[in-house]
DNA sequence: GTGAAAGCGCTAACAT
DNA sequence: ATGTTAGCGCTTTCAC
């Protein structure tokens, strides 16, 4: 019955064309104007039900300006955090008729700040995205020419126009440490990211504060800022348990350093709640499952993703830009016991 | 200098305005077109890096036909051998020019239905997915309308163009049915997805074959083939331990399914590697740090992304449609112990 | 209430 | 080698 060939794609035309009707008026009776008489409603539906018509999304983003499009970008989606927090990210903007571009930066700033350049080319709607530094001016500028409404997870850039899902780790990495110290450990390493991301700093302030509420001196050499990557938190995890006298006890920020550690202390045969207290900041898929069990700070990445999708929306919505702040909440396990 | 002011964005108009030349002399600069004067070249660079001019890829796409962007459909991103697999995937379509639609079909056949059509609607260049079922006709027939390419994750589909990257679960699972045969067990448990997905049914023919080589019978009664989720798991666990006599032996296809296993024998206080002799199939993050160590069938599943994407370009530049097999590898380790 | 026409930003004929 | 023009599929004035 359709007289075009199957080459391309149904149109508006071609509906205008069966119902004997003007193009204006096919799209009037598509994006539901109320300027339409019934006969013709029936008309046009009878038409694109006969055709199968469906609205080319990229023809009407061209027209519209707005390609209910938002970009995720975080370092490596493997990470079971922002796996999680994705989910239920993508979730709730699909929800709202919006669709996810992913991108990972692969922990390279060079490549995120390619990434934006495609996402704006692109013509997102939004951003959402966990920087790998807070303070490349490159970035920065890259961001700031996207004049696309952002929401940064867990990061704060001063002087840019965004909105935010923090962590409060410092409450949840005050209890960790406080707990460690009342143990009577104060050779405490610590493994993490560098502190040019919030996340680092914010923990560190929970943990330089637990030690000056002790009147206990934080010894600086046990201390290793310097990536989220698992290898660097295994070479580090190697050096400093092999200094004498060693750490008694190890808190590891982020899963991909609390894989890294986790793996050299089992190589080194160092047992975690005997040989080690341990703590983890965040936790991972069958987390609860194993033996030993670890002590950890846990945040809800279901919640974050969410609520990243919130604040994008009531942006998009022409709504304010915000912060908002989740919690952290420390449980003591077997792994933090033993150790001195 | 700019005169426009700072309302819209910089287009192929303006670039055109400032070097004084036509827009299709700025086109064919920018497309690097063979035909263009030195000087011409200069004149439209000069003008693009002054204005910081970068193509509308949303344009570009509406008239090329091509939006050099990918849809990922799997049933949920925060499993983590999904997340593994986009991870290498995103990155070599990256490599390619392709950005990547990410979306969870949550394990609903209606969601996935769903995704498709939107996708279409975006005009994805490809699809790449791995589907809830393959006997659904209302997804067949929504998969047919796609009319892009098509690569499937551990799915077959018959009556569908498409390639595919499959597992070979056949002999991993072969060799450890066998091994659990071969130490005495008999009453073994097989707890994972539905048959109307490959994957299972590979698995099943491994586990069947294993029974038969051996000589000995299957009890029907043992096996859970109802869901990848680990509520499912969860449920079953329980109820097939709590039969009598209860199986000695345990095997779990997914990590959806080993998690909500482990989490039922973990309340129920059985052991494995002692009260019960377990198996994997599929590793996750960590798998190797902790104890009891897990017996597994493993399979590389950064590589089975990059193999995707790698499969979607080659038909993409008009190659052939394959299918790709994917090896796994039985390590029997100390929670396949015990349990007789 | 409906139709005709302009235009979103771009590229590929087709002229010259 | 460069400019002019039509058109990708859609929406939105603007007439009638």
């Amino acid at each position: 019955m359709p007289e075009e060939t199957f080459t391309g794609n149904i149109t508006i035309r071609d509906v205008a064309a069966r119902a004997g009707v003007a193009l204006s008026s096919v799209s009037r009776v598509m994006s539901g104007h109320p300027d339409v008489s019934p006969a013709m409603r029936a008309r046009v539906e009878e038409a694109v039900a006969a055709l199968g018509y469906e609205p080319d999304l990229l023809a009407q983003s061209l027209r519209s300006g707005s390609t209910r499009t938002i970009g995720f970008i975080i370092r490596d989606i493997s990470n079971p955090l922002y796996a999680l927090i994705a989910r239920a990210c993508e979730q709730e903007l699909r929800r709202h008729g919006y669709s996810m571009i992913l991108m990972n930066s692969d922990g390279s700033i060079e490549t995120e700040s390619k990434n934006f350049l495609l996402l704006r080319r692109r013509r997102v709607d939004g951003v959402i995205a966990s920087l790998v530094a807070e303070d490349s001016p490159s970035v920065k500028k890259t961001i700031v020419s996207l004049r696309a409404p952002l929401v940064l997870l867990d990061r704060e850039v001063k002087g840019l126009q965004a909105s935010a899902v923090i962590t409060d780790h410092h409450d949840g990495v005050y209890e960790a440490t406080k707990h460690l110290l009342d143990a009577g450990h104060t050779k405490i390493s610590f493994i993490t990211g560098a502190e040019n991301v919030y996340s680092t700093r914010n923990r560190m302030s929970g943990f330089k504060q637990a030690f000056a509420d002790a009147g206990k001196e934080i010894n600086e050499a046990l201390l290793a800022l310097g990536g989220f990557d698992a290898e660097y938190a295994f070479v580090h995890t190697r050096t400093l348990m092999a200094k004498k006298p060693r750490p008694t006890a190890l808190i590891t920020g982020g899963i991909g350093s609390t894989s890294g550690a986790l793996r050299a202390l089992n190589e080194m045969g160092i047992k975690i709640g005997k040989d080690l207290a341990f703590v983890a900041l965040d936790e991972w898929p069958l987390f609860d499952v194993f033996s030993p069990q670890i002590s950890s700070v846990y945040r809800d990445a279901k919640a974050i993703g969410a609520e990243a999708a919130h604040l994008m929306l009531e942006v998009l919505k022409g709504g304010p830009q915000k912060e908002s702040v989740m919690e952290t909440k420390f449980t003591a396990r077997f792994s933090s016991e033993g150790g001195l």
